[in-house]
Parts: structure tokens; C-alpha cells; sequence
DNA sequence: ATGTGGGCAAACAGCCGACAA
DNA sequence: TTGTCGGCTGTTTGCCCACAT
């Protein structure tokens, strides 16, 4: 969480500070005033006894990676004004949208493209002026105050492997604005996730969750998967060095390197031995700080040579692992049940529950099954 | 509660039905985006043995009628189209308006309204066209389009007893649109709620709740006074005709009256014997089934002549009350501790606290000593 | 390669009274 | 009394290119 209200916020003494569940339901949803993506789950929590449970859930994370190419450009002052329309990368245009019939002149097409909402908005697309460019012109400002765009925004054109052109919005990191949603205080909120889950753990019974990876300031659900792997292949230390991916405006990502600088609890006395957020970091680029200074272990890479692979067993045994009760209980439910799967979960891509990209979420609107 | 998610909301034993606390403070809060008002109130609860604590809460109502007058009007179709201005109805005008200068020709002034966030809406009034009436001219499309207004929606017009000019809006019952926010589950908002309070109970700690009458299908936090009230003085059986006030779409209130069909508990598992919404009613108005077929005892009026005033005591024991701790020990509570002031607590404006009006609202923004 | 600005025509905004409900 | 419309004018939108970076 990321304000504290002193004593305000119930202690669930039963309620580990990992609960290990399964994914019975995910559906993502984008809001419909500002196109912001966000994913509900429900949780069922899997009780410590119940190892065949563990065997209906889908441990390797399937590795989807979107077969299609998108460009993503920022707006400029002339994008976004009225006087004129839109000004196409020309790698970007040539890249994604249908090729032109050249033997126009000027050569000229409609383009069809689909938002988050089913919504199709039509552009007219010109290639025209001296020097030759590609422009969007009819059809562009009403996209720009219907999706309510300025200046510094992004917009992205997705292709997908049938051809079809995707179109998706990415704000510009303004005032956060909108948080003051009227029925809901966020304390309450909060205390809710945690009575929620708390209840959910002791009686066997499924919960919901939001999950918001932008507005989210650390990601709270995370594939055992990517968490089994870093706690078997990373082996932190002080003065570690590491690697850490973050998205960048362009809709890529991008990795900056850092160094453990501290192990402590984030909260000693309300989640004493918790891995969320316990790695004090330091980074070697100072982005005017804007860079968290704690991350879990599973969020990390480590830049020395990591265990790639089923690591002997003698050189788990030594880890320097710190007391805690809920990996160690995890770890153990883990090799009981699927002895056989050793280390490696086949996880090719760890990026790709978390940090769900606009691309990769919009490409699984088009192939619900891959979800 | 809306909706009920069957076994996942956590049962709370130990919290009643009726939470007695005391309101440290409120705030009142009007949405940025659409002008939705709220009010944030802290809440302590009042621990049963705590009697002295009762006292230091102002158990009448203050009944601070507003010195204001207001007109409220539904926009049309050419009220809210580009073509032209806003048609102020006559009376209306001459009602709120500043006298115009009518040795001008035409008779025009320029008005200064300021809404709920504090900015100031300047328009042009006029008073011309044949026959003769009074216009909104300039300035009108830019409040129009600011506030996304539609017909049907209603605009008000409020002068205080400064003989300032106040300003605000009250959208048409559309969808409900932004119920989508990103990172909440209502479900478990609703269970933050219980848990926040339960937790509060339990520690004699203050929680925070956000309360929206127009969004609440019923209000939840209640006045004790107005409770009280209630429980003293209406006497309830099957078949009792009753009154009860609904907001109308101008702003204003009246009664519509019904017949109490039956008193059954809303959740006989979850919280039995509790007094909300536990009676069952019909109404003589069918107006297309809107109204509510559950009510509380406290949002009624009885047709027939209620008691007063301080009834008799030998008539207050022969109550035919349901078994309720709740109000048991309240009443107790209540009469130990102020035995002197009977069952008159000098309401004098039943309304004053839930179902705040826009106008009630806006005065309180003028004065704030009066909250 | 692409952001900005001038020229220009078409569309829209917005003030007016006429008219009718 | 007041909702909608046609008439009229000033402003904005939006497509084109030139020019600069």
C-alpha cells in the first residue's frame, strides 16, 4: 500500500504476506472515459494441504509472444491542433499501415483502425506535400478531442497477424487527477483487499482483485512461475548487481542496472520477513530520482550469471535465504506436488503476465483464447 | 449493500447493525470531473460503557435553513445546441437575477456565477426578442461544453443571502458510466467498509467513509437524533399508512405515500433482527416501479397522528418492537445518559443531514461555520 | 524526414427576430 | 410564456503547400 494510516488498517495475524493462488478468471477491461487497461482476477486460494490443486493450475507461463509490429508516436503541437492533421513516421507508415496504390495521384487510401472498445474510427491516408510525406488528415481531429489528446500524449497503430490495424492511446504522465472517485475511500479500499483475502485464505473461497500495472506502484500478483525462478536463481547479497526493466514512452522497455544496497523488512511490524519490496537499491542513472528505491527479488535480474538451469541441490541448500516462513512453505508445497518439474517452468518471456504491455493486451482482445 | 456475493463477504459477529459514533468531521467534496457531490466523514465509535462520550456529541440537529433562493431548469434541445443561448424562464429571472436596467434598450447585464469548484461562469443577460424574454447569451456554449452538458440535464441557479450568484449542475439519470473505475472491486470496497468499521468497533479507533446520497440506494449513516426519532415515535405495525420524501427532478422534494406491507429482516443470516430496510412496502403511485420496496423506519413519516411529543411512558413500554439488541441498547444508553431530554431533541428539519440538497450544499460551501 | 505556418474555402458558432405551441 | 427555426455574420476547421530545421 502506499500510504500507512497508523492503526487504522486491521492486523491479519492468519494472512502471509504471499498467498498462494490460482487464477480461476481474468477478464481486462479498459475505462471507457480515458482508455486506461486494467485486469480483474479472481483468486482461489490454495490451502497448504491441498497439493493436487497445484496440479490443475497452469504453472509455465505460456510464452504468447504477439506475432504483429505497432509504432508508437508521441504528438507534437501540430499533431494535436486543429489546423492540420497528423504527421506518420515514414518507417512507421511503410512498417504498418496497407501499402499505397502509387499510380494515384496523389495516392491516397481510408484506413480502418479498432480502439480498446470495439470502436472503429476511419482516417483518411494521403501521401502528399513537397517534400512527399504520409499524413492522416479527415478523420484525425475527431480522434484527437474524441479520445481527448493533447500535445505529449502517444498514440500507437498496432497491425495484428490478420491484417487489421489496432489503434491505442497512451497519456502523457499528467496529474493523477481522476483519484477522487466518489463512493470509495481508498483506505477503505485497501482495507478491503486485505479482509477480502484474509477471508478468501481461511475459509477456501475465491476473491476479486483489480490490477492496475500502471497506476499500480509495485505489482501485487505475480506468477509463481516468475517468483519461483527468481527465488532459486538469484542469489542476493549486498552489493549485488542487477538489471531491472521499465517501460519507456515509446511503449518499449528498456533496462537500467542498480545495486542492492540494503535487505530490511518494508514494514517490520505489520509484515515481518515479507519479500515484497525488502531490496534497497541504488541505480546508476539518476533519472531525477524517479526510480523506486526498494523492488521485490522477483522484479530484479541479476547481472552476474545466474543458476540458468536446475542448479545442483547442494548449492540450493546453501542459499542465504532469509527466515521466511511463507517461501520456505511454498517452496516445500511446490517440490512435493510437481518433484519433477525442477527449476526450470519454462518461462521465456517474465514479462509477460505483469507489466502487460498496451500491444500485447490488445492482441489478447483479439485472441481471447490466448488469455 | 447492492449486490450480495454469496460467502464472500466476511461475517462480522461482533458488529451490530448500528454503529453509535460520533462524527469528528466531515468534508465536502464535489468531483473535479463531474461535479458530483460527496461528503468524507471521520467516525468514532462510541463504545457501549463510554456514556460520557454521548454527551460531548451534539445530539440536535441544527436546523439551518437556508436563506437562499434557487431555480432549477431541465435543459432543452435548444438550450444546450449550438445555435443559441439558454431561454431564462421569466419568473425565474426576475426571481434570481439582478434587476435589469430597463431604461437600456435592450435591457443587458453581465451575470457572475460561481459553481462548486470555485471558478466563475460569466454570461450575458439579456431581455429582448418579440415577445420580450430573458436570454443567456454570451458565454452560455462555454459553460455548456465545460460542464458536457445534455438535454435533460438541469442547471440551478441559487442566490445566497449574500445576493451572490451560485451556480451548478445536475446531470439526467443516464447509465451510470463511470461505475468502471480502475483500481477498485466494489466488492471489495463494500468489505473494506464492514472491516474498517468492525475494526474501529472493536479498537475504539476512528475510519473514514465517503457518503454520496445520490449515488446510495439507502442512506447509511443516520442522525441519531432523526433515528431516535423514528423509534420513538412512529409506531409501526402491518397496514400503517406512511409518507416519505423524494427528491424531485427540480430540485425540490415531495411525498408520496404508501402502505407497510410487511416487517421481515433484509438478511435473516447475515444481520438479523436489524432495522434496515426491514419494512416491506407498496406504494399508492406506480410510478413505473421506481420506488423502493424496502424502507427503514427512519425515512418514514406516519399519516396518522404521531406522538409528538414526550408520549406518556406507559405508552412507550407497550412499543409492539421487534427484538433488537441494537436499539435496546442504544435506548438504554440514550436514557441513562440524558434522561432530561426526552424524545423531543428539537428536530426541526428532518432532512438536514442525508439527502443534503445541491442547495442546502452549496450554502455550506459559503458558510462553512454552519457544517 | 518532419514540425510549423500562411493561404484559402467550407463549415460552424452564435446573435437576431419570426412564428407557433 | 418559451421552444425552435431561418437569416445573417464572424470565427474556426481543415486541406493544401512552402519553408525551415
Amino acid at each position: 500500500m502506499k500510504k500507512d494510516i497508523d492503526g487504522q488498517i486491521p492486523n491479519y495475524p492468519n494472512l502471509p504476506s504471499k498467498l498462494l493462488c490460482i487464477l480461476l478468471n481474468v477478464t481486462l477491461h479498459a475505462d471507457t472515459e480515458t482508455d486506461e487497461v486494467y485486469a480483474q482476477m479472481t483468486l482461489q486460494p490454495v490451502p497448504s494441504y491441498d497439493r493436487e490443486a497445484l496440479l490443475r493450475s497452469d504453472l509455465a507461463l505460456k510464452s504468447n509472444k504477439p506475432q504483429t509490429e505497432f509504432f508508437c508516436k508521441t504528438l507534437t503541437a501540430s499533431d494535436t491542433s486543429t489546423h492540420g492533421g497528423f504527421s506518420v513516421p515514414r518507417r512507421a507508415a511503410e512498417k504498418i499501415f496497407p501499402p499505397l496504390d502509387f499510380s494515384m495521384q496523389p495516392p491516397a487510401q481510408e484506413l480502418m483502425a479498432r480502439d480498446l472498445h470495439d470502436n472503429i474510427w476511419t482516417f483518411r491516408h494521403i501521401y502528399r506535400g513537397q517534400p512527399k510525406r504520409h499524413l492522416l488528415t479527415t478523420g484525425w481531429s475527431l480522434f484527437v478531442s474524441g479520445k481527448r489528446l493533447f500535445a505529449g500524449d502517444s498514440v500507437l497503430f498496432i497491425r495484428d497477424e490478420k491484417q487489421q490495424l489496432l489503434l491505442g492511446i497512451r497519456r502523457a504522465n499528467r496529474q493523477p487527477a481522476n483519484l477522487s472517485s466518489s463512493v470509495l475511500s481508498s483506505d477503505s479500499m485497501h482495507i478491503g483487499i486485505l479482509a477480502a483475502a484474509a477471508h478468501a485464505a481461511a475459509n477456501n473461497s475465491p476473491f476479486t482483485v483489480f490490477y492496475n500495472p500502471r497506476a499500480s506502484p509495485s505489482e501485487f500478483v505475480v506468477p509463481l512461475a516468475k517468483y519461483y525462478k527468481a527465488v532459486h536463481s538469484n542469489q542476493i547479497s549486498l552489493g549485488m548487481r542487477f538489471r531491472m526493466m521499465f517501460e519507456t514512452e515509446e511503449s518499449g522497455t528498456r533496462r537500467y542496472m542498480g545495486t542492492i544496497t540494503g535487505i530490511s523488512d518494508l514494514d517490520p511490524v505489520r509484515w515481518k520477513n515479507s519479500q515484497w519490496r525488502n531490496l534497497q537499491v541504488g541505480w546508476d542513472e539518476s533519472t531525477a530520482g524517479e526510480k523506486r528505491n526498494r523492488v521485490s527479488i522477483w522484479e530484479i535480474e541479476p547481472v552476474t550469471a545466474p543458476f540458468f538451469i536446475c542448479p545442483p541441490p547442494f548449492f540450493r541448500s546453501k542459499h542465504p535465504r532469509q527466515a521466511d516462513d511463507d517461501a520456505s512453505d511454498l517452496d516445500n508445497v511446490f517440490k512435493r506436488t510437481m518433484p519433477w518439474i525442477g527449476d526450470d517452468f519454462g518461462v521465456k518471456d517474465s514479462q509477460s503476465l505483469p507489466g502487460l504491455s498496451l500491444v500485447q493486451w490488445m492482441n489478447m482482445q483479439q485472441n481471447p483464447s490466448l488469455a
